[in-house]
RNA sequence: GCCGAAGUGGCGGAAUUGGUAGACGCGCACGACUCAAAAUCGUGUAUCGCAAGAUGUGAGAGUUCGAUUCUCUCCUUCGGCACCA
């Protein structure tokens, strides 16, 4: 008390309160819009204001940021560091159920609270550019957004079941659901069908994964966004359906024998087990259609399992035909079909007058079955929208694809073939496994089990279990110890396409409806999930790939010369004869070098080899000669199949009681891919089975309704009278732009309905409406946007948050957003939900040419928890939370600010000790006090302090700029710990100090600042230049080892060159006693760092 | 199961183009100041050992003159995804 006088004291209170007021007045922390600074805009997630306040554990990011805009503000940038808040959501609105109060009052009274917390604890916000997402000024660009997006078809309406949470009483997105229950209160979440708005989200999915590689993010983040996306490539195969059926295949204008499909059809046809009749019609080149109708008539019966299939002319003969059919037949195929002769060329305008074009369409229509009409799109002969024509007559599907050759004149034309017979798509990402799918498995939501419901002999069973499928929510469905269940469609049979094998087709829970195709190919073999369905069902497993590194190798040659079986047992390999002409020669893979080396010799003393596909088989022809290096591979690999190769492979490996095996590896069994590898194989078979590579993402569509009261209204109208007018449109009408913003109305319940509607559905006065289109009366629509809605554009509306022509203006947006927010703080939390949500909104808008950048968030950091004393999350419920108020009150802001960041490392959890606390506090006493030194004069210059200085300050501004303000604050500890042993301190060095500090402490800073004499603000400062040449003290202490440890020191100067420094160690006392009786080898000199002798 | 991050004194943690492990802080011990206490200041503080010295960064191996740092195998903790074909 005596040497301390009361003017000396620190008062935090009253130096904290002082310097808050100063900067508010002064208004220090406006942000200009200067364009000709750089910029720097540092982002805060911003806080939901719920009622209970602040914890110590949020400011931990806005520290972050305070320092580090503070830096940037003192390096000379235009500084942007704004706050706001979310403030839609589900608390403030259950809180204002049970209290009867509009929720927006609740949270007034929260922000209230929110701003006066952060406003104590000294933060640079601007809070001119404050937001607030429940403001109608705000979120009428919220509303504006996604009438863009309905506009660009990203908005549709849905009506596939969909997640709800039977106690929010509201559908939720994917991104809400964890392990099957509600993010927000742990309910079981169900499936309910409803109608809903989703955004198509999809539809950015490759470039969401693209363009993470480039984002300057933690790695943890990218990763749980790239799990997220889940994108896998794989391809999508069709299985034939093996209903066999009587084809009649009837051809053209003179499209007989070869210059025509149909014969190869007809072999595909034929191969498949299908009875096929393809009559060559009597005068192909002057056709008259009532003869070749009368021909095929009286050759041909019909009935209800004959497919016809008509090309051209053909399609007239079939309408010919099926006007004078009794009953009706399967299926009516009209490929390049016409009705009317408008063929574009000349000579067959004569068509016109050939035959009569006149139709009993009814009559057809009856006996036609199911109706497939093919057209070409770049059909030369008839002119394109025919199909549509023979659509508006039969009814059935219209597909227009791109044929082979034109008006499907070629000779082999796939998708013909495809609409010939029915098929089941399927997805894998293992195509090399397809010679080992056994069976198919369809998700019970599977729509080709309804098509097929008459020819399912146990339709019953399925049905059933079909039902009990649907109703399992999520979580029976994937947990319950993953048993499997399932049950075969009886009577109907999938064609495996490379083997032409028929396989049982099964419906089981496992597969699921919306990944893939809902259905998938079975290979048991190397399948965890197909393999335990497989055990337990009883079905067959075929080995198909061999784990590569373990394969024995296969070895065959004609006859070994003398000498050279000996010269293979030698390396492990085995002899054994094969069939009646040659040997094999089996051996461990690793062998593989010292075989092919022996393999060499064999070549150069006049045998051949080859290796077949960088599979490690080595085999050798004695009379058949191809030389690899003459590019004559491929024809030695023709010959090997010829004498039996690839029998050989499937033979040698057959293994009774087959494995699970999931790995890639090489082929076997797989006819003429046995032998290569599993990456060369995927893309071969896929192609060989004419499936096609397919990307799948795991993502889904963003489920955007919520049927609830506090969220933004969802911008749209219904009208049924423009629903009349245009089917397609359904009646969605998207409210005006200069109408928005859709002003959430005052309700007497605020409680969810649960029907699956909104509150807002009860207010008539709001609901109906007149149709903006057509006048009628309309209604609005009640579901309210997702909590994620308002925060997905927020950091967009801080540049110009007043402006009410635009979200913000353009060229502001191009200043501050040219690329991107320069750092953004938050916690990891939202690393699926608000940072894929906002960077799909930005893409979308950047698309729109809104904004410049296509990533919003250039760096991003992660705080670390700070966990109550207890190491338990801060909760109300555990009772362990810490309010910064009191902390601020008793230890000051500064305090607490330096605390928290000298906890540990930024971005990890900490364990929050009060104990600990009281280090920070003496830091800042100690500088304190220090100010009484200033000014006074030192008994000698202390070289190393100028050091010192120069490393801190370079120090510091690295950390900051990395986020490594644990070290910064243990730097500046060191100065400060210096600076206690000297009898003085220079003013320089002092307003140096003080400049380093303020970012961490800036009421401190502004204190001592002002009672050095400055006037102006400390913030206002430019940061402290170092100088590199003082960054490296002369002389230097070196640790000197023998043989790497550490035996003595010894002190150097810096220019001293290796055999100066070897000088002085060896002749130290302690080091000599170590090099005694030794030989130096070797000695190993780190400038400035050690010297190591190897003895 | 797949992917990612991490494991260092009593505690929070520091140190990476491979170069003195334990900076800085908390705690603790002793001392100074005081009638006394608090505050403050000083000294010490990885482990074993009186010492010389030995050991030591989750475990084990390897590369190296030298490894917390690089390679391999394994263990533990945390996070993401998960019947995703």
């Amino acid at each position: 008390m005596k040497k301390n006088s009361k003017a000396d004291y620190y008062n935090h209170l009253k130096i904290e309160k002082k310097w808050q007021k100063f900067w508010a007045d002064k208004k220090i922390y406006k942000t200009t819009d200067d364009t000709s600074k750089p910029k720097s805009y540092v982002l805060d997630m911003f806080p939901y204001p719920s009622g209970e306040g602040l914890h110590v554990g949020h400011p931990k990011g806005y520290i972050a940021t305070d320092i580090y805009s503070r830096f940037k503000r003192m390096n000379g940038y235009n500084v942007l560091h704004p706050m706001g808040w979310d403030a839609f959501g589900l608390p403030a609105e259950n809180y204002a159920i049970k209290n009867k109060v509009n929720p927006e009052i609740a949270v007034k009274k929260n922000i209230k609270y929110f701003k006066s917390q952060l406003e104590k604890i000294g933060f640079d916000y601007d809070w001119t550019h404050e937001i607030n997402t429940t403001d109608p000024k705000y979120y009428k660009w919220t509303q504006w957004i996604f009438l863009q997006m309905f506009k660009k078809g990203l908005a549709y309406e849905s009506w596939e079941p969909i997640n709800w949470c039977p106690s929010c009483q509201t559908g939720l997105a994917n991104e809400d659901v964890e392990d099957g229950k509600c993010e927000r209160c742990d309910s079981v979440v169900v499936k309910k069908p409803m109608r809903q708005w989703v955004l198509k989200i999809t539809d950015y999915a490759d470039r969401l994964l693209k363009d993470l590689d480039n984002l300057n993010w933690p790695e943890s983040i990218k990763e749980s966004q790239r799990n997220w996306i889940g994108r896998s490539e794989g391809s999508e195969i069709n299985f034939d359906i093996n209903k066999k059926y009587k084809f009649v295949l009837l051809h053209g204008w003179k499209s007989t024998g070869k210059d025509c499909f149909l014969p190869w059809l007809k072999a595909e046809l034929e191969k498949r087990g299908h009875e096929v009749v393809a009559p060559d019609m009597p005068h192909p080149f002057l056709p008259d259609v009532v003869e070749q109708a009368r021909f095929v008539l009286d050759k041909i019966k019909f009935d209800e399992n004959t497919i016809l299939l008509g090309h051209s002319l053909g399609s007239v003969v079939s309408l010919r035909i099926l006007e004078q059919l009794k009953t009706p037949i399967k299926k009516l195929i009209l490929v390049a079909g016409l009705m009317e002769p408008k063929f574009k060329d000349k000579e067959r305008m004569m068509a016109k007058y050939l035959m009569s074009w006149k139709f009993n369409f009814d009559k057809i229509k009856k006996n036609a079955g199911e109706v497939v009409l093919l057209e070409d799109t770049n059909d030369v002969l008839i002119p394109s929208g025919e199909a549509d024509t023979l659509q508006a007559h039969l009814g059935g599907s219209v597909f227009k694809l791109e044929a082979e050759k034109s008006h499907f004149c070629g000779r082999v034309e796939p998708t013909v073939l495809e609409h010939c017979t029915d098929q089941i798509k399927i997805f894998t990402t293992r195509a090399d496994t397809l010679f080992g799918a056994t069976y198919l498995v369809l998700a019970p939501e599977h729509l080709l089990i309804k098509k097929y419901e008459n020819q399912i002999e146990n339709i019953k069973e399925v049905k059933k279990y079909v039902g009990l499928a649907k109703k399992k929510n999520e979580i029976e469905r994937t947990a319950e110890d993953k048993t499997k269940t399932g049950v075969e469609l009886k009577g109907l049979k999938a064609i495996n396409p490379t083997n032409g094998k028929e396989i049982p087709i099964w419906v089981a829970d496992y597969v699921l409806p919306d990944y893939g195709t809902g259905a998938i190919m079975a290979v048991p073999a190397h399948d965890l999930r197909d393999w335990q369905f497989a055990k337990k069902f009883n079905l067959p497993i075929e080995t198909v790939i061999h784990p590569t590194d373990t394969a024995k190798t296969l070895f065959i040659i004609e006859s070994l010369a003398d000498g050279w079986a000996e010269e293979f047992k030698k390396v492990g390999a085995k002899i054994e004869p094969w069939e009646d002409w040659g040997v094999i020669l089996r051996f461990p893979a690793k062998m593989i070098d010292k075989v092919a080396s022996l393999g060499q010799k064999l070549l150069k003393e006049g045998n051949w080899y080859f290796e077949i596909n960088g599979a490690k088989n080595l085999i050798i022809f004695k009379q058949a000669i191809f030389d690899l290096n003459k590019g004559e591979s491929e024809k030695a690999k023709i010959y090997g199949r010829k004498v039996g190769v690839a029998e050989a492979q499937l033979d040698w490996d057959k293994n009774p009681n087959p494995e699970l095996y999931t790995g890639k590896g090489t082929l076997i069994y797989s006819g003429i891919f046995s032998g290569i590898s599993s990456e060369k194989a995927i893309p071969a078979i896929t192609k060989f089975v004419r499936g096609k590579i397919a990307v799948k993402y795991k993502l889904r569509d963003w489920v955007f309704s919520r049927q609830r009261y506090w969220g933004e209204p969802i911008p749209i109208i219904h009208c049924e009278k423009c629903a009349l007018n245009n089917p397609a449109g359904r009646g969605i009408v998207s409210v005006p732009e200069k109408d928005l913003p859709v002003v959430l109305p005052k309700v007497k319940s605020y409680a969810p309905t649960g029907t699956g509607e909104s509150p807002l559905a009860d207010i008539k006065s709001w609901v109906n409406v007149k149709c903006p289109v057509c006048g009628d009366k309309a209604k609005r629509e009640t579901n309210t946007m997702p909590q994620w809605a308002g925060s997905s554009w927020y950091y967009l509306r801080y540049i110009d948050p007043h402006n009410n022509k635009e979200l913000a203006s353009h060229s502001k947006l191009d200043y501050w957003l040219n690329n991107g927010v320069d750092m953004y703080v938050g916690g990891t939390e939202h690393a699926t939900r608000h940072l894929i949500y906002a960077r799909f909104w930005h893409k979308f808008l950047f698309d729109l040419d809104v904004v410049k950048a296509s990533e919003p968030f250039q760096q991003l950091k992660n705080q670390g928890l700070i966990l109550g004393s207890d190491s338990r999350k801060m909760s109300k419920r555990w009772g362990n939370v810490v309010n910064p108020d009191e902390v601020v009150k008793n230890y000051g802001a500064d305090t607490l600010r330096v605390y928290e960041m000298f906890m540990g490392p930024f971005e990890q959890s900490a364990t929050w000790s009060t104990d600990n606390m009281i280090g920070s506090r003496r830091f800042i006493e100690r500088i304190w006090r220090l100010a009484s030194k200033v000014g006074k004069k030192t008994d000698q210059v202390n070289p190393e302090l100028e050091i010192l200085f120069n490393k801190t300050i370079k120090k510091i501004g690295e950390d900051i700029d990395n986020f490594s303000f644990n070290t910064a604050i243990s730097a500046l500890m060191i100065l400060t710990n210096s600076l206690e042993k000297e009898a003085g301190i220079s003013p320089e060095k002092w307003a140096d100090l003080l400049r380093i500090l303020a970012p961490f402490t800036p009421h401190l800073a502004e204190e001592l600042w002002q009672k050095a004499g400055y006037k102006k603000s400390i913030i206002l400062e430019r940061w402290p230049a170092y100088d590199s040449a003082k960054l490296v003290s002369a002389k230097a202490i070196i640790a000197v080892q023998v043989n790497g440890k550490v035996r003595g020191e010894i002190e150097i100067s810096n220019e001293m060159d290796e055999s100066a420094v070897v000088k002085i160690a060896i002749e130290n006392e302690i080091i000599k006693k170590w090099l005694i009786g030794q030989k130096v080898k070797k000695t190993v000199y780190v400038k400035g760092r050690l010297l190591n002798f190897v003895v």
